[in-house]
DNA sequence: ATGCATGAGCA
DNA sequence: GCTCATGCATA
């Protein structure tokens, strides 16, 4: 991608509006997983706590939104208390207008302390929100640009919401240094998929997004990849559908 | 910015 | 073995 590529020192300027349709995909909601931490041999330990997982069949956690007795007029700059006192989660949080405006408020804020997506997911350990850790650049940006789950995002977004209010509440220092990596590891290594076998791969998940297992070897055989690949690449592609916004190749 | 991958938790 | 959250590697 020929893309504004700039991603530590040079400025991005997104000439793209918040294009509107609240609606998108993520209105099913299904997962009500949250946050979950993976520790690699080389890296860190992270640390968003494992608050909960699936819940595949139904909604879980958050209560649906949609179409809700009108109320909120729209934004909202601060902490969602209500007159319990409670700063629950309220139903405009799960608005998925209501994240979109966020995340482009979000990223207009934090390109505005002259921040990059990678500084902002390391500081956020520094936050010591319980069971918070650090997030990746990927994360980041993919929070901005909604290519998460609705959940997913609902999730981060009280996490970022306070990186935020703290960054600019404290804008004068220096984060801190991104870390340091281990010499020794073997990198993991990124299989590229032909285009042509990519564009089989496309054509059997129309017809069948879960194929089985002999399914999948038969198709990984006739591409001549690896199952394990093929396997791996029709989760990705169910994980796609599911975001609140899709990539452009399409 | 995004493709392929890992890992936790569950069925 | 799937889903879901998340990340390394890379275009």
């Amino acid at each position: 991608m020929d893309h504004i590529s700039s991603q530590s020192l040079t400025l991005m300027s997104s000439a793209h509006d918040g294009s509107g349709g609240g609606g998108g995909g993520g209105g099913g909601g299904g997962g009500g997983g949250l946050i979950s931490t993976s520790s690699h041999p080389h890296s860190h330990m992270h640390g968003l706590g494992h608050l909960s997982h699936q819940a595949m069949s139904m909604n879980s956690p958050l209560t649906h939104h949609g179409l809700l007795p009108g109320h909120h007029g729209g934004s909202q700059g601060g902490p969602g208390l209500t007159n319990t006192g409670i700063p629950s989660i309220n139903d405009s949080d799960t608005d998925p207008r209501e994240l979109e405006a966020f995340a482009e408020r979000f990223k207009q804020r934090r390109i505005k302390l002259g921040v990059t997506q990678a500084d902002v997911g390391s500081a956020l350990a520094n936050l010591k929100i319980p069971g918070v850790g650090s997030l990746s650049q990927s994360t980041i940006c993919r929070f901005e640009s909604l290519t998460l789950s609705h959940n997913n995002m609902i999730a981060l977004k009280p996490i970022l919401q306070a990186w935020l209010e703290e960054a600019e509440g404290a804008q004068r220092e220096k984060m801190s240094k991104p870390d340091i990596y281990n010499g020794g590891e073997k990198k993991r290594k990124r299989t590229s998929i032909a285009a042509p076998e990519k564009r089989s791969l496309e054509a059997y998940f129309a017809v069948q997004p879960r194929p089985s297992s002999e399914k999948i070897a038969a198709i990984a055989e006739k591409l001549d990849l690896k199952k394990n690949v093929v396997r791996v690449w029709f989760c990705n592609q169910r994980q796609k559908q599911k975001r609140m916004k899709f990539s452009a190749t399409h």
